[in-house]
DNA sequence: CAGATATGATTGCATGTACAACTACTGCCC
DNA sequence: GGGCAGTAGTTGTACATGCAATCATATCTG
């Protein structure tokens, strides 16, 4: 075994805030998997690719690193690396060089890659719409607080195993 | 194109709602993993078998259907089919013949699969603790509720492929 | 400038997951 | 009871993803 004995002791959560946390793990499936089927339903490809082709399309000039994205998205770069090769074969995105770093490239929106981010957010959005938003209610203000809050915490420890947090 | 024209017009979505569901996305995805990270680096096995194993646990006696379990996971049967496979290959569960319906079987958490279970709460827990429930705060509550209604209004309409909402 | 080190992207391999087809059993309807 | 639809689980196949190794280029150091 590799580790320290910092994983003998568990900190002490109570009930409240364990179903806090599942019923969030719950809401992601769900949410994930409708998605996919609406997408699916509809002929449009998976919905990992419209993320790749959103944050495109919000890069300044519609184009970005592979490891940009990969930053991002929250991926692999070797699976950006694949999947980038299954959009480009579609035409959504192309691969271009990049001036000034020649081992570098932009991953490139194309406008068929364009239209196909209208068409599939036409789907995505009535999915957000329809169960997520009503769920949120006034309180999508303190949903996205906690949320980018959670997600700052996780960014600023990326290396930490087991960081010293100290329950009893 | 197997679809209603439902999908040619997407319903209004503020700025601060938008925010709120990629935050929510993107602290999952963060989330899961560092957890992955953490059970990597502590030789355990990866976090779909700790949900496997609680809900197990949870269960009246420790056993649950195949079934029943996917639907609780929000998983595919084929996939935890194989899932079980492993994981019964390492003993921490027991497939065993469900009286009084030859089809099913049960699936039954071992002694060993508990005290895994223990382990990898702790490594877990930690996670959890230092991540998330900080950013929840006196909202664990709210957030709790509003998860819990996304997921509700989710399995409610599983089938429909693309419902009416009022968007003019 | 040469060599060492770091960085960006890709590829081999292993694993995980889903869909569709299949087998086995149950329950219904005639 | 015999046949037919439905349900539970598994398997063939394809796809998706991650880690580790690799190749090419860049940057740093002497």
């Amino acid at each position: 075994m590799a580790t320290t004995e910092a994983a003998t002791r568990a900190p002490r959560i109570d009930a409240e805030q364990a179903a806090a946390w599942r019923a969030f793990l719950r809401a992601h499936a769900l949410m994930l998997r409708k998605i996919g089927e609406d997408f699916a339903a509809a002929g449009l490809p998976p919905f990992a690719w419209y993320e790749v082709l959103l944050v495109l399309y919000e890069a300044p000039e519609h184009h970005l690193q592979p490891s940009e994205l990969a930053d991002e998205l929250v991926l692999s770069r070797s699976g950006l690396s694949r999947m980038i090769d299954r959009i480009e074969e579609s035409g959504l995105v192309v691969r271009r060089a990049c001036p000034g770093d020649r081992r570098a490239i932009h991953v490139e929106l194309t406008e068929e890659g364009e239209k196909m981010l209208d068409t599939m957010w036409c789907v995505y959005a009535r999915c957000i719409a329809d169960h997520f938003l009503p769920a949120m209610g006034e309180q999508a203000w303190t949903i996205r607080e906690a949320m980018e809050s959670v997600a700052e915490s996780v960014r600023r420890r990326k290396g930490d195993g087991a960081a010293p947090s100290d329950d009893s």
